[in-house]
DNA sequence: GCCCAACGACTGCTTGAGCAAATATAACCG
DNA sequence: CGGTTATATTTGCTCAAGCAGTCGTTGGGC
């Protein structure tokens, strides 16, 4: 910290230099690197071993979110919220998956302004087929590097950055008060 | 075309349905979540504060890694190695960001093919006026809200599965090549 | 020196996603 | 009942990103 101001003005570009670099060597900087660079690798393994069963990583997602509700169904609205998309987004997927043959939409009886995207036997079978080998990705580069205590700490770091940062947020169109205001979280909501 | 057309299951559509809601319970499928929502939450603070300082994460990453490289400049190729971007990908936020004043292109006198982004004054400038603000977010949404020996955990942790599920792969193509496997912050590397 | 493969940057095209507007329906309230 | 407001979905537009192809440059083999 001694020197970067010695001559105030002219040097103006070595005098940012000098912060800039010593702040990259914050290890917040350096914790975030991480956990991006986790869910990078991880995201590049899983996109690779999804597409070899022909899904996306929005449409595994969003058939899994599906198969795991009751009637393996959900209105899009409610599916937009269980992911990360936005409601537009999920009438494209939906478009794209109903093309596909893997869901289908279904009239909602009961309010006329909604529907439900239905898994379909072919999109539950592959879902069937592309789940083991998800499974076993997952426990080759995640679980399966560590030993039992140190996942268990792992995940209860992650839960209290989860349960602080809430995921709720992930939606486009969002409520999300900027800056401070979501400390206190209503973080019952995910799920 | 046909892969997965696998014939390998007898069909019945409530075997799929329970083996599939059983598997959601799946612990490996806990773990992932939790991986990904947290990196969903601090995106999207991170993102709203980046927002106010008019930079998207992929244009404060970019100003980033060219503002802790020597010279403040890199040449295109070596930028889209450093970050998630393609060769295109960063042409296009070099043509973004120099067009905002933020970057500029300068020839590389030895090798006329190539062409070095340079953060300019103003580029510099903005990355410290947005840089505190990212650190409070970084404190106040991740590494604030653990003790250190649980912080130290999370990453020892993060560490060894972003050491396996190297980040290398996050480019577009899947070069899955050992080769440049520090996307990683050895800050070691100048200073 | 000449040729050809490799390389670096850029451009055309396509895709996926979000926002905002449009549409249709529901709910409420007088 | 009629009118206003709220909700669910879709559609038009825009934009960012990747891939594949192009163009100029480089360097090695001869």
């Amino acid at each position: 910290m001694s020197k970067y101001n010695r001559n105030n003005i002219p040097r103006v570009k070595y005098c940012y230099d000098e912060r800039v670099t010593n702040v990259f060597d914050d290890p917040r900087i350096t914790a975030v690197g991480l956990l991006f660079e986790a869910h990078a690798g991880l995201s590049a393994r899983f996109d690779a071993q999804l597409e070899e069963h022909g899904l996306s990583a929005v449409e595994f997602e969003v058939i899994t979110r599906l198969a795991r509700s009751p009637g393996n169904q959900l209105r899009m609205t409610d599916l937009a919220a269980q992911t990360s998309l936005s409601t537009s987004g999920v009438t494209r997927v939906v478009d794209r998956m109903e093309r596909d043959g893997l869901l289908m939409r279904r009239a909602c009886p009961n309010d006329r302004r909604s529907s439900y995207a239905v898994v379909t036997a072919a999109g539950l079978q592959r879902l069937n087929e592309t789940l083991p080998g998800h499974l076993q990705m997952i426990e080759q580069w995640f679980t399966g590097q560590l030993d039992p205590e140190a996942l268990t700490a792992l995940l209860d770091g992650l839960r209290r950055v989860r349960d602080a940062a809430h995921p709720c947020a992930t939606a486009g169109s969002d409520d999300v008060d900027p800056e401070q205001a979501a400390t206190a979280d209503n973080a019952a909501r995910q799920h």
